[in-house]
DNA sequence: ACCTGAACACCGTTCAAGT
DNA sequence: ACCTGAACACCGTTCAAGT
């Protein structure tokens, strides 16, 4: 049976899983899939365009029917974390292409009280923290797993919101 | 003549201004240096420790003898740009080893309004926000000088100032 | 149409051997 | 002490040739 993009997608995923970021090669996703290198390319322009997609699925379906910005913040946040080396994935694809992830472009929508040059700004600065944040949480999670780094306090979810709390205020007037 | 430590991360830097991070390889700082690839393992043990000088270099002397996080702010901001893919990089370094640019981790200290535990979660989102932030301002300029992308509006330092004003605003008593 | 085999142009890192 | 030469174990991508 021929392969399918979606196969490749989905072999792709599950070495995501398995290695993390780093051990994501086109090698080993054609390994996983029986089949050779070169095979993956009639199916797959490119790495990145296979990247393109794994972001596009780790994002699916979030934020989800919410107008509340700080609700589709923690649910950004819930997203990247269910995949290995989620945010550096989705934050990689957001530097080369970001018109491939309409969950992040469709944010601005969400602050309805700002004006529209404000409403991007405030979009632009909770993706920046959001992704920023989960970076650092699931890498310095690895590194505490390969014992590099002491375990530090479990206050993760407190950090976050105070973040989020900050970055969703309605200004106040300029003293 | 020998070569030394500040020679092989000298060459670096000018590799890194010359061809971005994405061309910056041992082998090319070997041939600017006018020599073989392994023996710029006499000098550094890894790449990663010789990206991790060149971002504490990039970071020198900033935050400068100010006691205010937004103008801190302006200046972390400041040198990344001075820097080509200075915010990747230092991203990069931030994220496998912290502790190895204190201008960072030395941020919550100008949070004394703050309680420690808050403090150290506004520096980090504060942190978050200018890498984020400036990878984007850096990226999008490259893209758009390689006519990939159309330029956008010239509101960077505008939009800047309006994430570090919402993430260094004191928080509002909860409803 | 779909895949193999094999190559091209690269990587980071190691290490015996030279000076 | 410092560097060369050469290798090891990888990469992403291309493409003629096979089926």
């Amino acid at each position: 049976m021929a392969l399918s993009r979606e196969q490749v997608v989905a072999g792709a995923y599950a070495v995501l899983q398995e290695q993390g970021l780093s051990g994501l090669s086109m090698r080993r996703v054609a390994q996983g899939l029986g089949v050779q290198p070169g095979a993956l390319y009639y199916h797959v322009p490119s790495k990145q365009e296979m990247l393109a997609e794994i972001a596009a699925r780790i994002l699916d379906g979030v934020p989800g029917p919410t107008t509340d910005p700080r609700q589709a913040a923690r649910e950004l946040r819930a997203a990247l974390l269910r995949a290995r080396d989620g945010a550096e994935v989705v934050s990689f694809v957001h530097a080369f292409r970001p018109d491939a992830l309409p969950a992040l472009q469709q944010l601005p929508t969400l602050f309805a009280g700002l004006r529209p040059r404000e409403a991007g700004w405030a979009a632009r600065a909770v993706v920046h923290y959001v992704l920023g944040f989960v970076a650092e949480e699931q890498n310095r999670a690895e590194l505490v797993r390969l014992e590099i780094l002491a375990a530090g306090p479990a206050d993760a979810d407190e950090a976050f919101e105070f973040g989020i709390a900050a970055l969703t205020r309605r200004p106040t007037r300029p003293a």
